[in-house]
DNA sequence: ACATTAATCTCGATG
DNA sequence: CATCGAGGTTAATGT
């Protein structure tokens, strides 16, 4: 065992009630868990899933969150959200780690025959992180300068809502035609133009007007489907990417 | 330093030159390799972000994922996706990962101020993950009994590819008309019945006979504005679930 | 490489 | 609680 200014305790090898008290001990104290060894992982909830013996990275997150990782991937193998309730035992020979939660009721369970490496980290982080080049970030772009879209493009709300979702920017063309603007960070599919059709038949249902509504798909770039797309639906395009820094 | 079995090495509380060597050997040997300590991150490629210096967790997987982790939520607060070259080196009394990929240009630096915990993982994992509760589980559910949709239905095709995308199921009814199938293994709102009419019109242009295409979303429930759209575009719906087990 | 869609999507905002 | 849409979505599949 390996101990270090009460943040950091791992052990290596471990027998399993060794491994059981440390895990244990690190959960109840809000600590990051981390095992290593073969096992075996079920899963039951919205979906289930069996995986059997290999070599696996658990991590017990203090919120509740449990991430099982293979060798390869971003994603995890198996995983389960925050707000679970994490418990070990021994059962029949094995080191048994079970997250649970309800509504929906969903069970993870991992099973190691044999555990190389058991780790408690003391986290603290409080610091957020500052993200740029969002949709978002496309959105201020545009209402900094309404003219990137087209000439005596004037905004007269974000989020308006509608029977169908909240339309990104609403506003006014220069003959006064109501333009419905949907934003998209980066190339858009079929999806989008689907999504923006949906705010101008809605927002013409609104204001018995639909033929004078004019609808506006903004991102980077369309796919040869979307334009086919926004052609036949009668919707426009505006290449524009959001800020580069 | 721990070694067992040539399999996990870890070291605790390392200098800066051990904890660079460990890293490197692990990386060559195509092992997973964690660190934990306090660290700022930045990112830049798609977006940018930065992140203040506080403790995560972070892991290098041979496959060149990279993922770090705070003490909260399912996802990684920053990552690198699989392909990636990582590398680490001391600068300016700091321990540094990088993990950089081309196509899109993305770079991802992790400078530790302190680190107390470093790993080497040989994995083995030659297991599939066995997954059912799927859509496609939906879909075999019902071309094995294509009555759950409604008497008489007939299956003819599946993905059967029109300009708008491919059609779940594409069939039949008693009466011979053409059905366009969706099928969503949980709960759908909007976007998927504007997914279903994409079909349907474009299955009608194909066929120069659109008002007799009836289109079908299958799905264990739908949102009240699924619902309103679906009427409002007389299209119809299935209540249906993937098999429990 | 690009296009399209599913996902135990996750996550945050909002009513 | 449910709903809705963004995401550096990721992952898989087809072209």
């Amino acid at each position: 065992m390996t101990t270090h200014g009460d943040a950091t305790e791992t052990l290596s090898d471990p027998d399993f009630d060794a491994a059981g008290d440390l895990v244990e001990r690190g959960i109840d104290a809000g600590a990051l868990v981390t095992l290593f060894g073969r096992c075996r992982v079920d899963y039951d909830g919205r979906a289930t899933s069996t995986l059997g013996p290999g070599d696996r990275h658990v991590m017990l997150k203090p919120d509740g969150a449990a991430l099982v990782h293979t060798d390869e991937g971003q994603q995890p193998v198996n995983w389960q959200p925050p707000g679970c309730e994490h418990a070990v035992r021994v059962v029949d020979g094995e080191f048994v780690v079970e997250s649970e939660r309800s509504s929906p009721d969903e069970l993870l369970s991992i099973a190691f025959e044999s555990l190389s490496h058991v780790g408690v980290f003391d986290v603290t982080d409080a610091t957020d992180l500052s993200l740029t080049g969002t949709e978002e970030d496309l959105r201020e772009r545009i209402l900094d300068d309404p003219d990137l879209l087209e000439p005596a493009f004037t905004p007269l709300a974000t989020e308006r809502s509608t029977p169908a979702g909240a339309i990104d920017i609403y506003g006014e063309d220069a003959d006064g035609r109501t333009v419905v603007v949907e934003l998209k960070r980066r190339r858009v599919g079929p999806d989008a133009v689907g999504q923006l059709d949906r705010y101008v038949q809605a927002l013409g249902r609104d204001l018995h007007d639909e033929a004078e509504i004019r609808g506006l798909l903004v991102a980077p770039s369309v796919t040869d489907r979307a334009r086919e797309l926004l052609a036949q639906k009668g919707l426009e395009f505006v290449s524009l990417a959001p800020p580069e820094e």
